[in-house]
DNA sequence: GTAACTGCAAAATATTTGCATCCTT
DNA sequence: AAGGATGCAAATATTTTGCAGTTAC
C-alpha cells in the first residue's frame, strides 16, 4: 500500500521525488490552503525557493491544486478534490473561505457556488467565490 | 464647478495634488479595475513608482477604490461608487467580471453577490465574487 | 541510460523605507 | 508657516531563468 501522495503524484504522471511527497503531504496534513510561505516554512526537510516556485506550478498544471484569489495579494494553494477534472481548466465549483481569527484559508467543499445572473451578452467560464469571516473552530 | 477627482479628494480630506487627481482621472475615464501596472503605464505624466504605491494605499485607506482579488496574482483596484462607506471596512457588495479577451475586469455593480448559506458555525463578514469570461463587447 | 528534477547563482521584477525637497492649504 | 506629498536612492522581497549536477524510472 503506498500512501497518498505517491498515488496522486503517480496518477498525474509525475516522478516521485522527496521534494514533491513533502510539499503534497503538507497539503494533506494541513487540510487548508497553503501560501508559498507556509511551504517554504513548513516542509520537514528545506527546499529550495526555485524548486518549490516550480513544484506549485507543476502542480497547478497536472490540476493538482488550485490557487484561490486573495485580497491581500497572497496566492494561497489548496489540494484538488477528485472531481476536478485532471488537465488543465478545471472548475472548482466550492467557496473559499478565509477566516480572519487563525487566518486559514479553507475550501467548504460542501457549499457550492450560487447560480448567478449577468446581464445579458455576458458569458460565464469560471467563478470564485471567497468569503471572509470567522470559521467554525474560532467561534 | 470643480471636476470629479478634485471633488473626491476633498471629500476625503485630502489634498489635492496632481498625482492624485491624474491617477483618479484615469479610474474615473477607464471605468474598469487598474492594476498599479496599467497606472504606471496609463498617467498622463509620468509619477514615480513609489508614489502610485502611496497613493493606492492611500485611497484604499479612505474607500476611494476597493482591490478585486485576482487570480493571475495581480491585485487590481477600482473606484467605489458612492454607497460605499467611507471609512476603513466597506463591502462592495457587487461581482467583478474580468473578461479573457480583452483582459478588463469590471465591477458589475447591477448584479449583487447572491446569498450563501455556509455550515453551522460560520460567521460571514465579507463576500468576494469574480467570474471570469467573456464581456458584453467581445462577444 | 535518459529524461526529468533539483539546487545554486544571478537576473529581473515588485514592494517598502528613509530622507530631503517641494507643494497644498 | 506647517504638515503633508513627492521623488530619489537604496534596502527588501518576490519571481524567473540558465545551467550543471543529481535522481527517478
Amino acid at each position: 500500500m503506498i500512501n497518498r501522495s505517491t498515488a496522486i503524484l503517480k496518477n498525474s504522471g509525475l516522478s516521485v521525488t522527496a521534494g514533491r511527497k513533502s510539499i503534497l503531504d503538507l497539503f494533506i496534513a494541513s487540510g487548508n490552503a497553503l501560501a508559498h510561505q507556509d511551504i517554504e516554512a513548513g516542509c520537514s526537510e528545506q527546499f529550495d525557493r526555485v524548486t518549490i516556485y516550480r513544484t506549485l506550478q507543476t502542480f497547478l498544471d497536472k490540476g493538482i491544486i488550485h490557487s484561490i484569489p486573495a485580497i491581500d495579494s497572497i496566492t494561497r494553494y489548496a489540494l484538488c478534490n477528485e472531481t476536478c477534472t485532471t488537465t488543465g481548466h478545471h472548475h472548482d465549483n466550492h467557496i473559499h473561505f478565509r477566516c480572519e481569527q487563525c487566518s486559514k484559508t479553507l475550501c467548504l467543499d460542501e457549499v457550492s457556488i450560487p447560480v448567478v445572473k449577468l446581464p445579458d451578452g455576458y458569458l460565464i467560464e469560471e467563478i470564485n467565490m471567497v468569503v471572509t469571516g470567522i470559521c467554525k473552530s474560532c467561534r
